[in-house]
DNA sequence: TTGTATGCGTTATCAG
DNA sequence: CTGATAACGCATACAA
């Protein structure tokens, strides 16, 4: 692979005519060498292109400055911004994340567990698949104690962290809202109630409509993917139903639009026959006409938390049994798929 | 970190009282060590949990078995589909992916380009920012023969490998297809012209006029960063025309949405008063109003051959001097915001 | 403040 | 087919 041999303490050591225990210790800036002999020795790794060997550092030091990343899948807008906020911090702290998408396949999940173990991984950020039963493969990780964090779409795991919006709150408000608008029969459209973000946003749901004595109807709620697609197959039962839903509050902007573009299709006028609220505040909300009330999730900021939460524990600056949750804000943002003309 | 001590192969040769040389073999399942053996060393190996220590590994072989990425921004829907696409392959390959944004920032890719190397990643993929002039920070690389491969923003870069669309024909096309719809004063988004992408497409856009005998304009071409703003702020020059443009030509379809949603605001009709062609075929070509004709990108499968292709040749599987451009193929997607109606 | 010596877990080179 | 042993580059306990 390399032509020129590679740069190494004992190099340095050899040409200053000092131990290779002194390169070491200034390299790492101990304070315990002296001013003199620190500045001597950096100006000459820098002459001779030394560069640090990771390897047998981490081989000496049994830590791998390494985060493990484990997610649905990375292509959507809120899950890429999550990455980018991790990249941010992990990036500037020193860490490199290793990314692994589990395709919302359960089988996949484990084997990125797997892989990511093997790697030996200082610790993992973890956001579920929708059918993630069973939290068996992380024991691994439990039992040596590397520490693990979810966010988004967490799980009920003695000892780790997780990581969320109180997705009830924002489910309740959005479907108040609807009601506030004068809607009575409001869909929802969500996910398998296996992950907490849907059990959460349905109970947020089921909430509101109760304080507003609204009966809460069993056939309202649609389980899909959450997908464009399913948005638009759940236009069609919609569509169906008699009388017609005045609203629909969908778990995921995505959805969302695909259920609005192809009611529009049908004929159906939004906000005026049917309101929409979605989730996530993706850009895509703000093109689709009308363009969509939603709940505003902050990916970037949740990706930086995350991170952050997880180096600040490894550096031992923080105990993870002491922070067990942490909340982000989250609000509704009104756009016209919502709100009703004053009469 | 750890409470249970790791099993080497040191405890599974004591085990089974063979040497470790023999472990090792069997482990990575060198012919020369005879079955029966080789079956005993396995088997032992799972029941005693052992993993192989990369670390220990990579520092004898000289090896990372990871690959760096460098990309302006990893929260766009065209890049987070390459990344999809490179984990894909890495992961299925034994490979690892550090991930790094430059975030449009020549000096951030510099400093990225550095921890990479420092990290002695195995390879690199690199799309580069809007601005990089000076390709000096690959150096290191090129002088230890570590494999580099652009895409999207590539570079002429001796010996590296580039993997691309042709922007020229796809511009082409897209001008072509205006014109063919009747349009003549067409207007071109672009970014700056130090970027084979764009660069690319502006010579298709002129050729395709010069084709057709209409006279290139310098004040149709509208030079920006392309973001959902930029096509905003396009808006507002382009309704400034005397007389207004018929067309515009957008080299990504961010701008173009928000370009279409500002004059749309201003009461001007797309496609009857100005017909537009995108860039990529984002997601939100088909959820504005009215659908955004654009050039196909497959985004997904450039991630996948541009590792695939980086991963053979660090196999010695192919010769990377052999394979210097890449071409995938990409088509004009038509939609309603290009197609005049008949008279 | 600096030096010596050892081990981290593998793989590769010999020699059997 | 198998074994002994020397690197790989660094960090640290201990000694000076």
């Amino acid at each position: 692979m390399s032509n020129e041999k590679e740069v190494t303490i004992y190099d340095l050591a050899r040409k200053l005519n000092i131990s290779v225990a002194t390169v070491s210790r200034a390299l790492k800036d101990d304070p315990v060498v002296s001013k003199k002999t620190k500045k001597k020795i950096s100006d000459l790794a820098v002459e001779m292109g030394y560069r640090s060997n990771h390897f047998a550092r981490n081989l000496r030091t049994q830590r791998t400055n390494t985060i493990g990343v484990i997610i649905p899948r990375i292509n959507s807008y809120f899950m890429s911004s999550v990455i980018a906020g991790m990249e941010n911090i992990a990036t500037s702290e020193g860490y490199n994340l290793i990314i692994s998408q589990s395709s919302e396949s359960v089988e996949k999940e484990v084997a990125n567990t797997i892989t990511l173990f093997n790697n030996r991984v200082d610790g993992l950020l973890v956001s579920l698949t929708y059918d993630t039963d069973s939290l068996a493969h992380f024991d691994p990780f439990i039992r040596k104690k590397v520490p693990l964090i979810f966010f988004d779409r967490t799980a009920d795991q003695k000892d780790c962290t997780c990581i969320l919006i109180n997705n009830w709150k924002a489910a309740y408000e959005a479907t108040t809202h609807l009601i506030s608008q004068g809607r009575r029969r409001i869909v929802h459209l969500t996910a398998t109630q296996k992950r907490n973000v849907y059990i959460d946003r349905l109970e947020g749901y089921k909430q509101a409509l109760a304080d507003q004595r609204i009966p809460f109807r069993e056939d309202y709620i649609i389980v899909g993917n959450l997908s464009q697609e399913a948005g638009a197959e759940a236009a069609s039962r919609i569509r169906e139903m008699q009388p017609l839903p005045d609203a629909v509050f969908v778990a995921n902007d995505n959805c969302a639009v695909g259920c609005m573009i192809a009611l529009k299709q049908m004929g159906i006028r939004i906000p005026e026959d049917i309101a929409f609220v979605g989730f996530n505040n993706d850009p895509v909300s703000t093109v689709v006409e009308p363009n969509l009330t939603t709940i505003n999730y902050p990916g970037y900021e949740m990706g930086q938390v995350a991170a952050r939460n997880l180096i600040d524990h490894l550096n031992g600056s923080s105990n993870i049994h002491s922070t067990n949750t942490i909340i982000l804000r989250s609000e509704l943002i009104l756009r016209e798929s919502s709100v009703s003309r004053q009469p």
